[in-house]
RNA sequence: GGGCUCGUAGCUCAGUGGAUAGAGCGCCGGACUACGAAUCCGUAGGCCGCAGGUUCAAAUCCUGCCGGGCCCA
């Protein structure tokens, strides 16, 4: 960060002091290939009309300036059709080792969100049953974003929106008041399209057992109590379910309450008095026309009862109306067509561009390349719960976070769980867990981290030395990139490709034993790796274990038990 | 039919308009009398779906087509 910020600094009064401007398209980057240099620069391709000159030529008359002014560069380069090749010297580098140490678990952090409030709202599946492996990758992404978010200076609120006031929720005490009464004896026909799980029958039983006289009550309290029974039932199996898989919300917020607080009459009124909203055939109508849909959408309808839309424009109201700056909305990819819609709806609100959606796409469940059956009864892994038992919270999380979010994912149980060994999430942990273990042995040895300093980076100029310092010194650009693209899958690869240089590292330079200076500076340097790794990690909600308990031979037997279990 | 989205190595996937397009898995071949071999090193594997366009420069941006997924009629 420090490192692209210097050579930006100073390529930029390079140019001011020849009278170029700053390109719109100026890119400084790391190269593909590390003998290009640190840093690379791509102005003189993209100045050299205005300047007159051909790239090549001004790219060595701003390297010329450059070598002169700038002191922190070992080499300035022009290389290819005119880039500026740039190469710091490695006491530059060393210095991310001091940084890293000074900040801590902080290391990482920038302020780019200056405080700014974010809401993200996630999840929020209706609570008609236990969440399934979908729902997972909302939660692990939306979980990340907000850790990310948070380290870049945002205030951040996770939300949860309980649909509990619509037509499914209807059907849910319906479902739970039609199979109490048959329990109970009455011969009671099965309904068009109710609940069938028996997880339903399971709340039907204990409504009946906690509440003896619901039989005996008007049958619209008892299914109001059948109801609220199920949901709160429903909803607590859900957040037990995310605890265990370390996901948390902050505000849990309710559909009905929001009906009944009387948000959604006010937002219509709102929408009427500005002309946003007209009443036609009996039904309310928002002019969705004019922020791009193809047709105006109902919100009323003529029977009296809400659409979605409409509780979802109040909901939305109600999100800026508690002061929110912008509002991050994750969704299922089966939501897309709702994006728009929902866009002119903010923009209706008054509050153009602060709405983010991001979809999630489908998650496949396989199971040794076959697809498992996700919505027949009961099966082994429907839910998220299963699959988080049976692979782990970490494995499951990174591999979730270790893609795009607009992708569709698959997701192989055999695969994540008997490769486990093989699973890019116990390589990364496996390297913090290396360097705790480095940090033992060595402690058992007398010999511990070296003070940050001139004396201790003497030791320190190898070429893998000065890799692992270029990569931490890049963690806070990183993280900086993964909050503005919301895309954790940035530190997740990044991780990966510090774990890559830890391990090549441990493999090339013997630590301990070369020598109790060498053997100190270099325990310094894999400390403050360890402590990015951890931080890193922290931000995908992976752990970061000090050790790795099980040997790959016993994980195996392990696996190979279980699945015979499962298929038996 | 309209719209959104994705097509990159055998598989799963990265890739911010830049240089010879990368990684993991899998295949093949090497490396423990030292800090954990859950690791490392090497070989092989590509019309970046197809065709145009914009650009000094396109896997990346634009248009059309083909194919997969989804939403809406």
């Amino acid at each position: 960060m420090k490192a692209k910020q210097y050579f930006e600094d100073t390529l930029r009064r390079v140019l001011t002091a020849r009278g170029l401007p700053w390109p719109e398209k100026a890119l400084i980057e790391p190269p593909r290939e590390r003998k290009f240099g640190d840093f690379s620069a791509n102005v003189a391709m993209l100045l050299a009309g205005v300047a007159g000159m051909k790239p090549r030529d001004l790219a060595e008359a701003l390297a010329t300036e450059l070598r002169t002014c700038a002191s922190e560069f070992e080499r300035v380069e022009v290389a290819g059709p005119g880039f500026l090749n740039v190469t710091f010297a490695p006491r530059f580098w060393h210095s991310a080792i001091a940084d890293v140490l000074r900040e801590g678990a902080d290391t990482g952090c920038v302020n780019v969100g200056q405080g700014r409030t974010v809401q993200v709202e996630y999840v929020s599946a209706n609570p008609t049953g236990p969440l399934h492996i979908g729902h997972g990758r909302g939660a692990a992404l939306g979980d990340s974003i907000a850790r990310i978010l948070r380290k870049t200076g945002h205030t951040v609120s996770c939300e949860y929106y309980i649909n509990d006031a619509g037509r499914q929720m209807r059907i849910l005490g319906d479902s739970v008041w039609l199979r109490l009464r048959q329990q109970a004896g009455q011969d009671v026909p099965d309904l068009e399209d109710f609940y069938r799980g028996d997880y339903i029958k399971d709340l039907a039983a204990e409504v009946a057992k906690s509440h003896p006289g619901i039989l005996e009550m008007p049958e619209v309290q008892a299914v109001d109590l059948c109801f609220q029974y199920a949901v709160n039932d429903i909803l607590a199996g859900i957040k037990r379910d995310l605890a265990d898989f370390r996901v948390g919300h902050d505000v849990w917020f309710s559909e009905k309450s929001l009906v009944l607080a009387g948000k959604v009459q006010e937002t219509f009124a709102d929408l009427l008095a500005r002309g946003l909203a007209y009443e036609a055939d009996d039904a309310l109508w928002f002019k969705s026309t004019q922020f791009g849909d193809d047709k105006d959408r109902v919100l009323r309808k003529s029977s009296g009862e809400l659409t979605y839309f409409a509780s979802d424009i109040a909901y939305h109201d109600d999100k800026y109306k508690r002061g929110f700056d912008r509002v991050i909305d994750i969704w299922g990819a089966d939501h897309h067509g709702y994006v728009s819609r929902m866009q002119g709806a903010v923009e209706a609100l008054g509050k153009k561009g602060a709405l983010t959606v991001i979809l999630v796409q489908l998650v496949s469940l396989l199971r040794n390349g076959e697809q498992v059956a996700m919505s027949t009864r009961a099966g082994q892994f429907e839910t998220l719960a299963d699959v988080v038992e049976y692979v782990g919270a970490d494995a499951a999380r990174f591999l979730f976070l270790s893609r795009k979010s607009d992708s569709p994912l698959e997701f192989d149980l055999e695969l994540v769980r008997k490769k486990s060994m093989d699973n890019p999430v116990f390589y990364v942990q496996y390297a913090h867990a290396r360097v705790h273990s480095m940090l033992r042995k060595g402690a058992e040895a007398g010999i511990s981290p070296a003070e940050p300093g001139d004396a201790a980076y003497a030791c320190l100029n190898t070429p893998e030395d000065l890799e692992l310092c270029r990569l931490m010194e890049r963690f806070p650009s990183v993280v900086a990139l993964a909050a503005e693209s919301l895309s954790p899958h940035h530190v997740s690869h990044y991780l990966s490709d510090l774990a890559a240089a830890l391990h090549k590292y441990y493999t090339q330079h013997h630590v301990l034993s070369a020598g109790a200076e060498v053997a100190a500076a270099r325990l310094l340097l894999l400390s403050c790796v360890a402590t990015v790794l951890a931080a890193g990690l922290d931000l995908l909600g992976v752990s970061a274990p000090e050790r790795m308990d099980q040997n790959p031979e016993a994980a195996d037997e392990i696996t190979g038990d279980t699945a015979g279990n499962a298929t038996a």
